[in-house]
DNA sequence: TATACTGTATATAATGATATGAACACTATA
DNA sequence: TATAGTGTTCATATCATTATATACAGTATA
């Protein structure tokens, strides 16, 4: 299977990063099905010229985070999206993130009151353009 | 002036970066008043024993994002928060920081609704935290 | 104007993140 | 069991960030 992702060497984006952000982009949406079996990280180097390093560490990053599984010697694979553990990593991931989004913007001055209405400001203004589309 | 500033070089955050939480989190408690002149970078980085550069990298991004003002011979001060050109400044920095954690976390497979429910327990969770103190 | 303070700029070293190739280990199967 | 496909590990190179010392430039004042 040849996966539809393209790399940037200009990007400020490390490689290895913009490769996960694709793939998990795949998964959730739906294109790639539990159980799929990802291109090697050999064939996936060769297709776009990159190391099998970084390749790699893209895969690595990804079971970390509970979206595939690398078995030795058989290869990788989507894994289902169902798993509770999963999910809870995933929603800690995000828990944390905007915590100290949150966090760092207090420094900035603003109160949690005043926060939460820039915050929501930008989840309207998000949802808006998703409608638009 | 002396700053209660403590910076620990075991910390994974660079020390720069350790100085400016520290500064904005005077400015903003109110600690430091508009006017009030700054350790000029040799004082506080002898103080700090870290080197003049630090410091002044220190000074330079809260200068950039309007906290202080330097100038040169002269010294450091702190700029009054009330400028309106600042304030667009800042909260246009705080906007974007939690768009980047909106958009990175819709990647995890979340969608804007399910976010915006984790998004309501974080500042929950902190506003519980802030008034037990 | 001499001096002792300010901040500024340049060249350089040290560290960590990113990316690499080559050798290694596991699995399936001809 | 030989081979060709998987993922894994190790040593290394490259690059950006962080941190440094030193020389430069502006300001105040004795």
């Amino acid at each position: 299977m040849k996966l539809p992702i393209v790399v940037s060497d200009d990007s400020k984006e490390p490689i290895y990063y913009q490769i996960e952000l694709q793939i998990k982009t795949l998964i959730v949406s739906g294109q790639l099905q539990a159980g799929t079996a990802l291109p090697s990280i050999r064939a996936l180097s060769h297709d776009l010229s990159c190391s099998v390093i970084t390749t790699r560490r893209a895969y690595q990053d990804l079971e970390n985070n509970g979206f595939i599984e690398t078995v030795q010697g058989k290869g990788t694979f989507i894994k289902a999206l169902e798993s509770n553990a999963q999910m809870q990593i995933r929603e800690e991931v995000v828990y944390s993130t905007f915590k100290k989004a949150i966090e760092e913007s207090k420094l900035m001055g603003y109160s949690l009151k005043q926060l939460r209405e820039i915050s929501d400001k930008v989840f309207d203004d998000l949802a808006k353009g998703e409608n638009q589309e």
